[in-house]
DNA sequence: TTCCGATGGCCAC
DNA sequence: TGGCCCTCGGAAC
C-alpha cells in the first residue's frame, strides 16, 4: 500500500537495521528463482528510495530494484520468521532479520548504471533534502492536463499517489481541475509545502494523517478508514473545513476526491473592456 | 466461502 | 480509455 512515504520509511528502517548484514536469498514463489542466487552471500551496503522505487545496494555493484505497485508488501521479522506465503517472490534472510516480499509490480536486479538511468527518468522527490522545487514547478507547468493528473505522473514529481494527491490539493486549496500549465508560483509553493509536510509526517509516522483531519481521526474505536483523511475516501461526508459534502469523480481511471467549495476553480480575472459607446478619458 | 476494490503502472487501441 | 497483472483484507453472503 505504498506511496512515497512508505518507501522512504522502508529505506530508513532497512538502512538502520539491515545494512552491513550478509543475506541468503530465495524465491518461494519461484518467479525470482533465477536472480536470487546473485544476491545470496552478499552484504547489504545501502538502501535508497526515490519516489515509489526502492533500491537495495549489495556488495559487488548488485542492485535490487523493487516497486511495490498497488499490492506489494514487505514483511519484516527480527527473529523467527513465519513461513512465507505461497506468493512470496523474494525472501532475504540473515541470522538477525528476514524480509519477505510478495506481490511487487517490479522486483529485478540492476547495474548501477541502469539504476541511474531509471532514476533520471523520475521527477523530483519532495522527500529528498536536495530536491529542486524549481525543477518540479517547471515540470508541472509543462503539462496541459489537470493538476490532479499531472501529480500522479511520476516523471514530474515522484512519490505522489492517490491519497497524497487528494490531501495535498485540499491543503493547498487548489482545484484538481486547474490545468497544470496554469499553476502560478504561489499555488505551487502551497502545493509543494503541503506535499512535503504530508510526506515527511507520513514517512515518520508510517501513515498519512493530514494536519487538519477530522477530530475522529485515530481516536474513536471502530473508526472508519476515511476518518483519517480530509477528503480522500470521504465521498458525501462533510469537508472538515466548510462541511460541504466531499465530491468523488473518476479521472483517468482513478477516483479523485475534493471539496467542491474549498477547491472551487478560481475565477478568471475580468477583462478590462471599455463600456460600449463610452469614450475613454 | 466468495467477491470486490485498492495508496500503480504498463500496454494496446 | 480500458484491460490486465499482482495480492490480500474486509464486506457480503
Amino acid at each position: 500500500m505504498p506511496e512515497g512515504n512508505i518507501i522512504h520509511r522502508l529505506a530508513r528502517v532497512h538502512r538502520r537495521w539491515l545494512v552491513g548484514r550478509r543475506f541468503t536469498a530465495d524465491s518461494p514463489q519461484g518467479r525470482f528463482a533465477a536472480e536470487a542466487p546473485h544476491l545470496s552471500g552478499r552484504v547489504l551496503e545501502d538502501v535508497r528510495a526515490h519516489g515509489k522505487h526502492l533500491f537495495h545496494h549489495f556488495e559487488g555493484g548488485v542492485r535490487l530494484h523493487v516497486h511495490l505497485g498497488l499490492f506489494g508488501t514487505i514483511r519484516h521479522f527480527r527473529a523467527q520468521a513465519t513461513p512465507p506465503s505461497p506468493a512470496c517472490r523474494l525472501r532475504l534472510a540473515s541470522p538477525h532479520a528476514t524480509l519477505q516480499l510478495s506481490g511487487p509490480q517490479t522486483c529485478e536486479l540492476l547495474t548501477p548504471d541502469a539504476e541511474a538511468a531509471l532514476r533520471a527518468r523520475l521527477g523530483e522527490d519532495p522527500l529528498h533534502a536536495d530536491a529542486s522545487r524549481e525543477r518540479a514547478f517547471a515540470a508541472l507547468r509543462q503539462v496541459r492536463a489537470p493538476i490532479a493528473t499531472a501529480l500522479l505522473d511520476q516523471s514530474r514529481i515522484s512519490g505522489v499517489g492517490n491519497i497524497l494527491r487528494a490531501e495535498a490539493l485540499f491543503l493547498a486549496r487548489l482545484s484538481p481541475h486547474l490545468p497544470a500549465s496554469d499553476l502560478r508560483a504561489p499555488d505551487f509553493e502551497r502545493l509543494w509545502t503541503a506535499l512535503r509536510q504530508l510526506l515527511e509526517d507520513a514517512a515518520r509516522d508510517g501513515r498519512i494523517v493530514p494536519p487538519h483531519a477530522p477530530p475522529t481521526a485515530l481516536t474513536l474505536p471502530g473508526r472508519r478508514r476515511e476518518d483519517r483523511f480530509c477528503v480522500y475516501d470521504r465521498e458525501d461526508l462533510p469537508c472538515p473545513h466548510c462541511a460541504t459534502p466531499v465530491a468523488r469523480v473518476p479521472l483517468a481511471g482513478r477516483s479523485l476526491f475534493f471539496c467542491p467549495r474549498c477547491q472551487a476553480p478560481r475565477r478568471r480575472a475580468a477583462r478590462a473592456r471599455p463600456a460600449p459607446g463610452r469614450a475613454r478619458p
